[in-house]
Order: structure tokens, then sequence, then C-alpha cells
RNA sequence: GUGGAUGUAGCUCAGAUGGUUAGAGCACCAGAUUGUGGCUCUGGGGGUCGUGGGUUCAAAUCCCAUCUUCCACCCCA
């Protein structure tokens, strides 16, 4: 008896009711993006290693520890995606879309992969729903951003929260970053373990420490830094102004500082209410240094990502569905074993006109025949009976009703065209 | 990567202190006379008790390891 092998750990199997669910939401995803202009873009599933060291900044966890890298056969060292932002980035330069006309607005969905340990709503393969916009600065464009990720978890009836913030730009965020660290490092005792190592790495994820008195000493200096630089500033209170025109409510949140190193003036964040320590349900903002990093010409970008995972998950946790289709329109029951050819044909005629049409094909009994067609949720049953044959005619049951008609082949399509 | 839990049929779970062929509900399949579903009744298939070692006359039950899932941290989607 061979053994039998398992997915890989933090990858899932999504099966026939629940991945009508995930096919929903990217469709809904899909239709939302094309109302605001947005084109799809696919990028590889893997890419040169280097660039996420790049992109997304060597210090960060997603580069330290969550990699999939490995070396091909030609000893090149490639990983696979963490992240979407770099990859399509990366295309912008190398695929010369700045040549045309700007601003550049694409959309992608599509697995992730980071080696996490995993946990609820937190998987090694992950999906994610994203856009990218290349080619505006302008303060507009970082409210329309926000607001269609808003509009989109709406659009399903999600309560979610957004957090906002301006982390700054290559101006003022080092400046705002040195005096964090010069008025931490005279508390150094003050700070916990994890601070202390954050210090020297990565300062500004201080703001976020779960430990209270971390976060408490952290947000109070940041507070008093009031660091942004002017031109920051003027973009930041216009962004939050077309926010308030668009009636989209924020939590401005000065501690909110996202993992990647890319980001630049406004960071966002969808926290889901309430339970679990995996709230967020997407993330994004501005990163208008990134294709310049790339080799590309000066250009500002700035985009968002959505969980996929999380996103059904905080469905589930408000009670939300989604309308279940995939259903066949009917079913077909042959009463005699030896009608087996002549449904086959009619079954072909059906599917050929439109009509999502299926039957047994285990030889069953027709009582079992019908308990399938139950099970199946078809709502309408045609029977084949020699008997109606005989007058060119088909049963037609209904199956919520539970009635039955008698129908003329030839009208039988019609029957199902109508609904 | 750190700390802590978990793992018995497809699913939800019973199986006190180790002891004959491991159970239930649901699901699945088949029947309940002559061509008909959803209710009911009857019967059936299905588990090397996560996996691998060990202790023991004997282990689902004790010990060790390993894997999975889950919780918290790190971090993030």
């Amino acid at each position: 008896m061979p053994s039998s092998i398992n997915r890989p750990r933090g990858t899932i199997d999504v099966l026939p009711g629940e991945v009508e669910k995930w096919q929903y939401v990217e469709e809904s995803f899909r239709r939302i993006c094309r109302e605001y202009g947005y084109a799809e873009i696919r990028t590889p599933v893997f890419e040169h290693t280097e660039l996420f060291d790049r992109g997304v900044g060597d210090t960060t966890d997603i580069i330290e520890k969550e990699m999939y890298t490995f070396l091909d056969r030609s000893e090149r060292s490639l990983s696979l995606r963490p992240e979407g932002t770099a990859p399509i980035a990366r295309a912008y330069v190398e695929d010369k879309l700045f040549s045309g006309p700007q601003p550049v607005k694409v959309y992608y969905q599509g697995p992730m992969f980071r080696y996490d340990r995993p946990q609820a709503g937190r998987y090694r393969q992950f999906h994610q729903l994203g856009v990218e916009v290349f080619g505006s600065a302008a303060p507009a464009i970082d409210a329309e951003v926000v607001a269609m990720a808003m509009d989109f978890c709406w659009r399903f009836g999600l309560k979610l929260d957004l957090h906002i913030n301006s982390v700054g730009c290559g101006v003022c965020r080092p400046v705002m970053r040195d005096k964090l660290c010069a008025s931490l490092k005279t508390r150094l005792e003050d700070l916990c373990g994890d601070c202390r190592i954050r210090l020297d790495k990565n300062p500004l994820r201080i703001l976020d420490c779960k430990v209270k008195r971390c976060r408490e000493m952290a947000e109070e200096t940041a507070a008093g830094l009031n660091f942004l630089c002017p031109e920051c500033a003027d973009h930041f209170r216009e962004t939050l102004g077309y926010l308030d025109a668009l009636n989209v409510a924020y939590i401005v949140d000065p501690c909110l500082v996202r993992g990647l190193d890319y980001y630049t003036r406004t960071a966002f964040e969808i926290m889901a209410p309430g339970v679990g320590a995996q709230r967020s349900v997407g993330g994004g903002g501005r990163y208008d240094g990134l294709v310049e990093m790339f080799g590309g010409p000066p250009t500002s970008g700035i985009g968002y990502a959505m969980g996929l995972e999380r996103f059904l998950l905080v469905m589930q946790e408000q009670g939300l569905t989604v309308p279940d289709g995939g259903r066949l329109d009917v079913y077909l029951v042959t009463a005699e074993k030896d009608l087996e050819g002549r449904a086959l044909t009619l079954l072909q005629e059906l599917r050929a006109k439109g009509i999502c049409a299926d039957k047994d094909y285990t030889g069953r009994s027709m009582k079992a025949q019908l308990k399938q067609a139950g099970k199946s949720g078809a709502p309408y049953v045609v029977i084949l009976g020699s008997d109606e044959l005989s007058k060119g005619k088909v049963a037609l049951r209904d199956m919520l009703a539970g009635s039955q008609t008698e129908v003329p082949l030839a009208d039988l399509p019609a029957q199902f065209l109508k609904k």
C-alpha cells in the first residue's frame, strides 16, 4: 500500500461548495476594477530573488525569514513572489509601460507565498486581490485607491475600519526616524526586548508594538515630532479631504507603519473590528521611489492588496453569504435502461442551447436518480420514459412544487430558456 | 523563528483509572412489489484510533519523536 501524500503545510484545497465563494469574490473584484478603469496584469509567480531583496527591503521579515527561495537547474536564485507590488513595478520598467499614456492603472489577483507559521487566516500560499497605479502623485488618486478598496468591501456588506496615516517621504522620514531613535535611546531600559532590536533595525515598528509601554512611549514621542515636511503634510491633508468628500470614514492612526520598506506618504490598512490576530484584511499605500529603484524613470505609485482568504473569513464572521450560482437548470432521469442513448443526445441538445444539464452515470434505479436530482439542486427534472416518448413527449417535473406535466420534446429547451 | 494546545469513520464527537471483533449522530450507498425525490423505516460500506518508535502478557488509552491543525508572539494578506 503506497502511503498517502498530504498537501504541504499552510496550503489548502478549495473544494466545490467553497470555491463558488472564491469565484464570486474574484468576479466581483474584476467588475469593480473595470468600473474604476483598471486593466489586468499578470506577472510570473516566481522572480529573481534580488527583485524582492531590493524592492521589499532586505531587513524586512518577509525577506529575512519568509521567502520561498530556491536555485533552479542553472543555479539562478529565484523566489516565489511574497507580494505583488515589486513584480508589477518591475514589469512597468521592463515592459516600458512608462512610455504609454499615464497614469497606468492595473489590477491583479493570484497566489502569493510566504514561509510563515500557519494559523487561521494565514497561509503559506495565500491569494491577493490588488491594484497599482503608476504615474500620478495627486492626492486625488490616493483617495480614489483607498475609496475603491472600501467600496469593494461595502458591496459585500462588510463592516471594516479604515486606518490611515502618512509615513512621510524620503526627505522627512529619515529625520523623523533619527529623532525618534534619539529620544527612545534615552529610555532604552523602558523598552521591551523586541523593541530594543527594532530600535536598530526598524525603529518605526516600535510604533505598533503590542507592549503597551513601548507603544505609549513611541506615540508620545511621535506625536511631539510632527515630522511631516510641508509637501507631505499638504498631500496628506488633501487626501483626507477627498476621502471626506467621498464619504469614506477613516481613523487617522499615527502608529500605522507598514512592514514593507517601499512605502511613502499615504499608508492604510483595512481592519476587521474585534476578534483574532489576523484582523488585517488588506492594506496598501504609496511607493514613490520604487520604480526608480528598479531602473525606471522617477515615477510615483500607489496600490493596495487584499487577502482573499481573510476577506472570506471576515465575511463568514459577519454572517454574509454570496448568491449561490453553479446550479444545474435541469437533471435528466431515464425510466428505462434502453433509453440511455436517447438521454445522451437530449442532454447534448439542451447543453448546446446553453442550458446546464446533467444526468446519472452510475446505473441507478429511477427512484435513486430522482434522489440524486434532488441533491443536485436542479429546479427541474426531465423524465424520459417510453410511454411519453411514444407521444413525442417527456415528463417535466417541478422539484420545488412537486408537480409534473407532459411537454412535447420540441418545446423542451424553451421551458428553461424563458426562466 | 518562539511559547502553548490539538489529532478516534467524509463531518461533529463518545470511548473513567491500559484488557475480548473501537461506538453514536449526520453524510454516503442500497432496499421498503408493479416507472417518480425531499419525511419515515430497514440494511450496508467505511477507521492499521495522525505517523514512527518504545514500555507492557496486553495501548486509542502510558513514554519519546515527528507531522498536521489551532491559539498567542514575531510579522502580515
